[in-house]
DNA sequence: AATTCGGGGTC
DNA sequence: GACCCAGAATT
């Protein structure tokens, strides 16, 4: 498959070029500490890093272990989670700190199975602070990777649409043998996939590895599908983050005021959902736990949890 | 293997 | 306006 020169050329220059050109992200630091590496991850799960900066930094300074958060109401952790997006990640981390503090004595598990059985930890998270919290030489395969190793092994434009067995055989394969070196290597190709190997316009030129890269090897051709982008506008997506706006904003709405205020918050551009969407995703909102219905006072309200 | 699940910056 | 972002859980 790839033999250990040419491996050991392409360890020795990505990981170069990080100690260089690596951003020096809050948790990267030595002292950051394994519930800042698990918070980032989460949060970082699907959200770009300049967004999840400020939150990250707000988050551990108000909940600096496990045991803090899991002692919080879930409304201010939903809060505090504010716009990143997928706030249901906010509850799992919630639960997931529960876990901790009671069953790991408040530390995070330095294992990538004791990782896995998390409530929103998969296969990359698990890894992910395995490896960059303790040390832990993981298979680490992210977004970032798989377009690195599609591109610089592959010759390919785009990874395939979903995670292979054979991608996750090729970055093992890649991976140097030494724990701390391998550990650098997985952080250093998602950086490169992050800041030069883009998704749309690739820095070639200040690429440490574009004299070895298979995609310009093989003159940079299309990619051999379309991505089909996520729809918005009108989904029960677009619906439910309106609704959890207003949550957010106001602590709890009148269910009937819902439509309107929505609606005036803008957040739901021009689309206008009928009675139907707004109570389907409302009773997705009750199912996931991100809001709590109270039909005590003379109008029955929605509100945050707890 | 395919769907669902936010939100905003960027081209 | 389409595309993309340190994915996970569910079916």
């Amino acid at each position: 498959m790839s033999t250990p020169v040419i491996t050991a050329t392409l360890h020795r220059r990505i990981n170069g070029w990080f100690e260089s050109e690596g951003r020096a992200l809050p948790w990267r630091e030595p002292e950051c500490g394994a519930w800042g590496v698990l918070v980032s991850e989460i949060m970082l799960q699907q959200t770009p890093v300049v967004r999840v900066l400020p939150v990250w930094t707000a988050w551990m300074e108000r909940w600096p272990t496990p045991r803090d958060l899991a002692a919080e109401p879930p409304a201010e952790v939903i809060r505090a989670w504010g716009r990143l997006g997928y706030p249901r990640r906010a509850l799992r981390l919630q639960a997931a700190a529960a876990q901790i503090a009671g069953r790991h004595g408040n530390m995070v598990p330095d294992t990538a199975p004791e990782l896995l059985a998390l409530p929103g930890v998969g296969t990359y998270t698990a890894a992910a602070v395995a490896c960059f919290a303790f040390g832990r030489p993981e298979v680490v395969v992210d977004t970032n990777i798989r377009r690195v190793h599609a591109r610089l092994v592959s010759g390919r434009a785009l990874p395939e649409k979903s995670l292979t067995a054979a991608e996750m055989d090729l970055a093992r394969d890649l991976m140097p043998g030494e724990p701390d070196e391998a550990c650098r290597w997985n952080a250093s190709v998602m950086e490169l996939g992050a800041l030069i190997c883009t998704a749309r316009s690739p820095r070639c030129g200040q690429c440490p590895v574009a004299e070895v890269c298979a995609w310009r090897e093989a003159g940079m051709p299309e990619p051999h599908y379309r991505p089909t982008g996520q729809a918005w506008a009108g989904t029960d997506r677009q619906v439910r983050g309106a609704i959890m706006a207003l949550l957010r904003d106001a602590g709890r709405v009148p269910l009937g005021e819902i439509p309107e205020r929505a609606a005036a918050a803008g957040t739901l551009g021009a689309h206008r959902p009928d009675s139907a969407q707004f109570e389907r995703c409302v009773a997705g909102l009750l199912a996931d736990g991100l809001a709590s219905r109270d039909d005590e006072g003379p109008e029955p309200l929605l509100s945050l949890p707890g």
